[in-house]
DNA sequence: GTGAAAGCGCTAACAG
DNA sequence: CTGTTAGCGCTTTCAC
């Protein structure tokens, strides 16, 4: 088995209280004990016991992460930059998967382990804001998305509305006029699909063009080739698709390409979410990149703040996105 | 606070004996009391209490995936996959990223989490196998990918000098004659890299034909786009690249387009992993396609077995894997 | 500055 | 079948 607080004072010849105060630093020690102490543990290998810190202290020091997938790029970038910048509070990263799912995540949410972090970092596809804030009493929770809860809850975002207008009016720019929107999902209660909806159709309206809405399943390429391929059966004429996820605009590429269409001269193609996929893409897919590293310093910031102080105001975090216009958009040369 | 077995007890009349037999399941409890006792759990919404769970019995529940990198598509699926079947053991994963870095993973292997884990999953590319056997009493460790620890570790892995041999010998089975081979990584202990070179020279050797090896700094897509960059300024002609990933394939084939090139007509491009990206490029890519779920699940049941028997003799398991081949290495129709 | 001891919530050995 | 209780390793209050 493995060294405890004891044994490490028994071997120093102090008491526990004096090794726990060299192991924490904190409490005042006299230089000669504490050097004679650091020499046992070294020696000894003493590792403090997180269960025991845990238990005593009431923080487990670990931050769950829960996430509709970790294989999206999106998420795995995401989940990336939060592992990294947890160490600054010194939090691990703990995930959990819901696959979009309501009762999945319903049952992460009240479940032990919610219990057993200081805190969540969510993003919720099945449950309404309203049935987030129906929790007994487990761990802080802080939001990834939009989520209008009426300002009951802390969540971090960008503002979809406002990116989703850019892009289209970017479209709009470069000369299409026959511009479809891949990616809603009237089955999800979620409502980023449904800002990005209001935003395209915001700069549709403002040039007067015809909207052309193609809902999906889910959003990963498969989803986005299959979007594409029906659009194309229907017979409809368009010149550009603003996709909003750049898997889903991957997979309607894919298939733009396969049916020997040049993007971008007969066809444009916008994403979302700035994947590396995409910049590698050929062509290269114009997106909104959403400022990840702010975004997963807020949410980290959110929930640190919130365990600071419990009863603070609930907290609307914005952070930056940026239109990322590349070969995939281009005007026409005509 | 939350609730906790003493006030179970008390409000059901019985002893906390008998509370902690209910909630485990284990002993006997007369039917009558069991449902009293049930009834008051349900209403006071008691949770057991993971610390002092874990204070007490010496396991936490939790396994800690430590990796490279969660943003790379193929560890991204490798975690999602992981985490999904964990949960047939009650287990939860907690991810902690490396950069591979040697330093890094040494740190993650004697930190103080890797005492609180009850195992680890761990990819290693700075250390080598000799260093991760040497590690003081923390959790059993379980590596991804082949690891020539002499058989003192337990280890999961594709085969990979084989797969490499069969790519290579599909590509000059499509005619193709000056095969260049992009991901060497000389400078890293981790030997897949080495061992895919070794296939690919294999195959090459029996073909009578000469090896051209280009070495790259990481497995991103940029990387691949350098090394295929740096491969055109050289002048050497080729006619096909085997690229240890499909990162550095797509950053390979984004160059090649972008410079024109027909692929496959002129270039054949093969990649490694069998990430979602590839079957979505245009063309599609050719991968070797790990069996990624057998790959989890060998992981977990190797962890499972170690943690069952600690002196078990340390297992190499080896799960199959496909060479998936589609538009990117088609033969020339000439 | 340091020691002694209580107690966080749970499980399981011991008793009945 | 159920009650009582020690103790997992740590932090921290209280004494000195």
């Amino acid at each position: 088995m493995s060294v405890n607080l004891r044994q490490v004072a028994e071997r120093a010849g102090v008491s526990v209280r004096t090794v726990s105060n060299v192991v924490s630093g904190f409490a005042l020690v006299a230089p000669a004990t504490r050097e004679r102490v650091q020499r046992v543990i070294d020696e000894l290998g003493y590792k403090p016991n997180a269960a025991a810190r845990h238990l005593r202290g009431g923080r487990s020091g670990l931050v769950a992460l829960v996430l509709p997938e970790m294989a999206s790029p999106y998420f795995g970038e995401l989940a990336g930059l939060l592992a990294d910048r947890a160490e600054a509070y010194a939090w691990t990263l703990l995930v959990q998967q819901t696959g979009g799912d309501a009762g999945r995540e319903r049952e992460l949410l009240d479940g032990v382990r919610a219990q057993a972090v200081d805190g969540l970092i969510m993003s919720p596809w099945g449950l309404s804001p309203s049935d987030l804030t129906r929790r007994p009493g487990s761990a802080p929770l802080v939001l990834l998305g939009e989520q209008d809860a009426g300002g009951l809850l802390d969540h971090v975002a960008i503002d979809n509305v406002d990116a989703a207008t850019e892009t289209t009016r970017h479209l709009i720019a470069t000369g299409r006029r026959r511009i479809a929107a891949i990616g809603l999902q009237p089955h999800l209660v979620n409502g980023t699909a449904a800002r990005r909806a209001e935003g395209y159709r915001r700069a549709l309206a403002e040039a007067g063009l015809p909207a052309l809405e193609v809902p999906v399943e889910r959003l990963h390429r498969a989803d986005g080739a299959a979007a594409m391929t029906r659009l194309h059966h229907s017979g409809a004429e368009v010149d550009a698709v603003f996709c909003f996820s750049d898997q889903l605009a991957l997979g309607a590429l894919h298939v733009a390409l396969s049916r020997g269409l040049n993007v971008p001269g007969d066809l444009a193609v916008a994403g979302f979410d700035d994947i590396e996929d995409g910049r590698f893409a050929h062509p290269a897919l114009t997106t909104i990149a959403p400022d990840k590293p702010a975004l997963a310093d807020a949410a980290l910031k959110c929930l640190s703040d919130r365990l600071a102080d419990v009863h603070a105001e609930p907290k609307r975090l914005v952070v930056a996105h940026r239109l990322e216009i590349r070969a995939s958009t281009a005007a026409r040369t005509s």
